[in-house]
DNA sequence: CGCATTTGACCATC
DNA sequence: GATGGTCAAATGCG
C-alpha cells in the first residue's frame, strides 16, 4: 500500500567504483548466460547427433559456469548493498495488484519467529542462480512477496506444500534478478525437505493426480499462480500456451545432488537435455556402464 | 465450496 | 526508524 516516497541518491560517480565494476562484470555475465542459451538453440539445430551432442555439453559447461559465477558476484554484491550507501536505481517493477475493495482489518495477536538475516547461522542454505526457479520438483506454496531494498523485483517467499502435514522446513526466496526475455532468478533454499515428496526414480508412468491432491507431487505447478505476476510472466507465459501442467520426467537424481551440483533449476525440456547430455558424457568418457 | 494466492499488517533484528 | 520475514484475512480460481 502506501509507497514509501523515493529518495533519488547521487548520480553514478565518473570514475567507476569497485561496485560499478562489479555491476558491470555481472551485466556482462548476464549477457554471457543470454548468448549461451541462445547459442544453445542454435546448436539444436545440428543434423549430426555427435557433433550436436558435444557442443551442447560444452555449452551447457559454459552456461553452467557463467551461472555460478553470477551466483557469486550477486552474493558479494548484496553484501556489499547492505553495508554501505548504494543507489538502488529504482525501485518500481512489480506491479503487486494491490487493488483491493475496502480497508483490512485485522487485530492480531501472535508470535513472529522469524530472524531477520540471521538464516545463515546455521541453517543449511543454498543459493542457486536459475532461469527456472519454479521447476525443481517440490510442490511449493507461497507465503509471502516482499519489495526489497535496492531490488528491482519483489522478493517472493515460498515454504513447502508439505509444511503443514510432514512438518517440512524446507523453504525458498526467490528474486527475480533482471528483465529481458530469459530473467534470471535468485532461488534461496532454505533448509532441507524431510518430507517425502520426491518423485520416484522410476514407474512414472502413470498420469498424474492434481497437484493439490497429490501427496507425492509429481507435476509441477506451472498455473500462473504459482509465481507472481512480477516473476517470469512473460516467459511462463509461453510455457503455459505449451502445456500448463507438466510431467516430470523420470531421472535418478536426487534434490541434493541437482542442488549440490552446478546444474540450476531446469524447464522440464531443459530438464531432458540435460540429462540427456549427462548420461551422454559418462558413456563419451568411458565408463560406459 | 475448498484451496492456493494475494497483500497489508505485524514483529524481530539491524 | 528501516528493513526483511512471516502471518492471516480477503480474494480468486477451479
Amino acid at each position: 500500500m502506501a509507497m514509501r516516497p523515493k529518495t533519488e541518491m547521487s548520480p553514478p560517480p565518473a570514475t567507476p567504483s569497485p561496485s560499478d565494476q562489479r555491476d558491470a562484470v555481472i551485466e556482462e555475465l548476464r549477457k554471457g548466460s543470454q548468448l549461451a542459451e541462445f547459442l544453445r538453440q542454435q546448436v539444436e539445430l545440428i543434423p549430426e547427433d555427435r557433433c550436436r551432442d558435444a557442443a551442447l555439453a560444452n555449452v551447457s559447461n559454459i552456461s553452467t559456469a557463467l551461472a555460478s559465477s553470477l551466483s557469486v558476484l550477486q552474493s558479494e554484491k548484496e553484501q556489499y548493498c547492505s553495508s554501505s550507501s548504494y543507489d538502488p536505481g529504482h525501485a518500481s517493477g512489480a506491479s503487486g495488484g494491490g487493488v483491493r475493495n475496502g480497508p483490512v482489518a485485522r487485530s492480531r495477536n501472535r508470535k513472529a519467529k522469524h530472524r531477520r538475516g540471521t538464516y545463515g547461522e546455521d541453517l543449511p542454505i543454498k543459493e542457486i542462480l536459475t532461469e527456472a526457479p519454479e521447476n525443481d520438483r517440490f510442490h511449493w506454496r507461497k507465503y509471502g512477496e516482499k519489495k526489497i531494498l535496492h531490488a528491482d523485483f519483489p522478493r517472493l517467499y515460498y515454504r513447502c506444500g508439505y509444511s503443514d502435514e510432514h512438518k517440512c522446513p524446507a523453504k525458498k526466496y526467490v528474486q527475480q534478478q533482471n528483465s529481458g526475455d530469459q530473467p534470471m532468478f535468485l532461488v534461496t533454499l532454505i533448509n532441507d525437505h524431510t518430507c517425502d515428496t520426491l518423485f520416484p526414480d522410476e514407474d512414472q508412468d502413470q498420469p498424474p493426480s492434481s497437484p493439490s491432491s497429490a501427496n507425492n507431487s509429481q507435476v509441477l505447478d506451472f498455473s500462473k499462480a504459482s509465481l507472481s505476476s512480477a516473476v517470469g510472466v512473460s516467459r511462463l507465459k509461453e510455457e503455459e500456451d505449451a502445456d500448463m501442467s507438466v510431467t516430470v520426467p523420470s531421472y535418478n537424481y536426487t534434490y541434493d545432488e541437482l542442488s549440490s551440483s552446478s546444474l540450476p533449476f531446469l524447464s522440464p525440456k531443459q530438464w531432458e537435455m540435460e540429462m540427456d547430455i549427462k548420461s551422454l558424457f559418462r558413456r563419451h568418457s568411458g565408463d560406459g556402464n
